[in-house]
DNA sequence: CAATGTCTGTAACGAATTGTACATTGTGAT
DNA sequence: ATCACAATGTACAATTCGTTACAGACATTG
């Protein structure tokens, strides 16, 4: 049993002190194997006593106790520096590996050059249309949520209503289109159908080859790995994340008012849990 | 530089129960990382003055000093990956290093053994439900999209019909939970409705405290970067991906002839584009 | 509005910590 | 034998430790 599913037994009887003392112990596990009661109270903004009750609160007979069971993990471990290393043993590795080595190669491809190139067409346009097949379908709900929290008229275009929903598009508008691997024709379709209407095109996809790379200029190619069975939607949700940050950037202080805006409601609509943190 | 180089360095120089004192810390190290001066006096059976001109000799101000130095080490492996590389920086908020460490956590989190027990409930049931709030909504895309290709009964819940969808569920089947920082009260009165119905739930959370680690015991606590203004959903859609992976793996050979009927539904309904790569 | 119970910090106390002054022992040289 | 000196243990002082008692603040309830 470690330290943190301890706090978890007992995390919904934490009074609020007792929460930020837990969150302080999680955030650095040293304080607690090496650390006082003082350097525990000092550093949770909070008295000794307080930090003894938390002990209690978990079940030990006071600090001195917790303090040595914690000990006690941590020497287990020390014993055994072979241990320490233990790799994911069979293939997982290799997944674990091209996920790393995806993740590293999204980074270096988003270049803060290519980033502004991508989401230059985002900060002005008066509409955002987001097109996504399958596999990519998280990245595309990334960029709506992301971009829907810092400007107005963002939308998800669904496979099924692409007709209804895009006649409406103009110039003035902009749209992304992700589409990976096994393009979808409906995707494919009512990105042409977009440029028709002289829309800019953001594509982000696997291949230079793909059909969105190829009909317009803002464009880039991601490595997308295999987990298991399919193929990962890691790169594209990264490089949505990406987009909305470059794009909150642009768009600078003005999107502080409405965050806030968006905070009060949440708060007056009660659409999050009480203990948060 | 170890402690056993240390002591050989004046290893010449050490008197006969200095030289016992130090036999005694290289056949222990817990001893000098945790222990008092009385606890390795009584050891190594010598007295604690002894203990500390012992720690002066090796070229430290006193027994303290000398404790703390070897702690510093331990500290220093003990930590995260992460965590030991966002120590130097200090609290520089490099978003692309925060991203990396946060990836690299949660592969680390999720080993094979905490995979096989958060994907268990998954694999026998007669339905998963998955749930999520707003941050983690790709993960939950993510996870119901993998899950849906190699097995039926896979449905993702809405806030907004809660009841409706959930009134059927029983104890036969399971339920994925994914929530962050601030938690939707609905993805958690949601959790505790489906645990009162007697539903296994698998929690995927950032806390220990968060109110969804509390209330079941398959759970894990990823690492949440804030990316841009946001929270990042990356670890959310890699442990959705990871779990996808084992559930797979565990099911076998049964999802090939799933996979290969599905690929004859997606020709006949030309549902891709032609030059597909 | 009073009463009650919970939460939390201040104050104090005994135990244990490290470091130091001093006494004792052992050893080798003169 | 005795002196010098290093090695080691004893006793004590100054902190610091963990813990407990107590009282004020705060919210909740009747």
């Amino acid at each position: 049993m470690s330290i943190q599913e301890r706090i978890a037994a007992v995390g919904i009887r934490l009074t609020p002190t007792e929460r930020r003392i837990a969150q302080t112990v999680l955030d650095d596990p040293t304080l607690l194997t090496f650390g006082t009661v003082a350097d525990l109270a000092k550093q949770a903004k909070t008295s000794h006593p307080s930090i003894v009750r938390f002990a209690t609160k978990l079940g030990f007979e006071g600090y001195t106790d917790l303090q040595g069971w914690v000990r006690q993990g941590v020497a287990d471990q020390l014993g055994t520096p072979g241990q320490r290393i233990r790799r994911p043993h069979g293939m997982e590795s290799n997944v674990r590996a091209d996920i790393q080595t995806s993740i590293d190669s999204t980074l270096s491809t988003l270049d803060s050059s290519t980033l502004q190139r991508l989401a230059k067409p985002l900060i002005g346009a008066e509409r955002v249309w987001i097109l996504s097949g399958e596999t990519s379908r998280a990245g595309a709900y990334t960029l709506l949520s992301g971009l829907s929290m810092i400007r107005d008229g963002v939308q998800l275009i669904d496979q099924h209503n692409f007709g209804r929903d895009l006649s409406g598009a103009t110039a003035r508008d902009a749209a992304v289109a992700f589409d990976f691997a096994r393009y979808r024709r409906s995707c494919v379709c009512a990105a042409r159908a977009l440029l028709d209407l002289g829309v800019p095109l953001v594509s982000i996809t696997d291949s230079p080859l793909s059909p969105l790379a190829s009909i317009t200029d803002s464009w880039c190619v991601l490595k997308v790995p295999g987990v298991g069975p399919f193929d990962s939607s890691l790169p594209a949700v990264l490089a949505a994340e990406l987009l909305v940050v470059e794009v909150a950037g642009e768009l600078g202080p003005k999107i502080h008012d409405r965050i806030d805006r968006l905070e009060q409601l949440w708060n007056k609509t009660e659409t999050f849990h009480r203990h948060s943190r």
